[in-house]
DNA sequence: AAATTTGTACCGACCGGTCTGTTTGACTAT
DNA sequence: ATAGTCAAACAGACCGGTCGGTACAAATTT
């Protein structure tokens, strides 16, 4: 049974495992387990260990621009500004019980060697992917006139999604959104001026 | 007796190291290769490798607050907001060859076990430790007029820092500093207005 | 029946931690 | 001074467990 879906679910889990494990912390059976497989048909389908990372990462980031765009729009605000500030705190409070992927991949990188070039590019693309995604409702917030129209939209998306990542830095440490929750409302009164 | 080596300068070369590897990816015999100890003698003077680990830390932390004192002061601007400027330019310039130490132990956190709790506690410290000796210089540049009044210095302080933990986590993916420093200064220049 | 897929026992490398014997040097007695 | 004593400090071989990956037989599909 190699059908395609059953691959990508396979991944997706496997991925949410190492974003709440780390690389090393999480073994082959384990996966195995999670995932229902044996370890017969996971080497038959996957090379090792580190390709199934790659694989999983590269799966994840082509359907992170959807997702984000229906996390952006689910929220039932109609106010660009709203929206915005709704995306970023159910980011947070989801914090850390669900994860956010990017965040955690990146943190796993300190523990991975030879692929760790391929993970921070893979990083270094899904930023990118964020502020594009993200970029549009900035600017209609600019044009609502309620962010300053004084930065362009792309560089404000970057400081905003620079500051999330900051905050997810900080807030797994505290185990907690509310520190997080208050600088970005922080931020966000900054850059309405 | 006392120890043919230097307690604090193994557990500051070890903190090091493990800030560029890992937890796991970090032996006991390359902490030893690397201090010149044997196995016998890191044994002998530690209970194991988690408390190394916390030691280290705890070690770091305490000299913290005067390194950054050191570092603000050092860079020869008279005028606060400049030598803001300049601390965390250089924070980001050295980055990822000397790496910024309370940043990668964060990411670390997903490696480990039990010390997990700890070790999120000790970063949160951290955390507190540099607003607390940043703040005076922040305030110091408020009332220079080089950053906005409307924010107190200590939320301000915040915002600054967490800005600077996420442009830590792209700096390292993009294993360059550019594009941090780029968002660096467009923070600074939303403050002061 | 042939080919593909799956189950599982096993291999070997690696690593944290231990064990045992050796060295070192402060202290004492001569 | 010298020799002897003792405990702390140290060296490094070794052990036990873990884990990624393999081998190969069994099962299933084509």
């Amino acid at each position: 049974m190699n059908q395609k879906h059953d691959r990508e679910k396979v991944l997706r889990s496997g991925l949410h495992l190492f974003c709440s494990k780390g690389y090393n912390n999480l073994g082959v059976d384990e996966i195995c387990k999670t995932t229902g497989m044996t370890k017969g048909a996971f080497y038959h389908a996957f090379e090792d260990k580190e390709n199934f990372l790659l694989e999983a990462i590269s799966t994840y980031g082509q359907n992170q621009v959807r997702y984000i765009h229906g996390k952006l729009d689910s929220t039932g605000e109609v106010k660009a500004i709203d929206r915005l500030k709704n995306f970023y705190l159910r980011m947070l409070e989801y914090q850390p019980e669900v994860n956010y992927m990017g965040c955690m991949i990146n943190n796993m990188m300190s523990e991975l060697g030879a692929i760790n070039e391929l993970v921070g590019k893979a990083t270094s693309i899904e930023f990118a992917r964020f502020v594009e995604a993200i970029e549009p409702t900035v600017k209609e917030a600019q044009q609502d006139g309620d962010l300053t129209p004084h930065i362009s939209s792309e560089k404000m998306t970057e400081l905003i999604h620079t500051t999330f990542y900051g905050t997810l830095t900080r807030a797994k440490s505290l185990s907690s959104a509310e520190k997080g929750i208050e600088t970005m409302h922080l931020l966000f009164q900054t850059l309405s001026r």
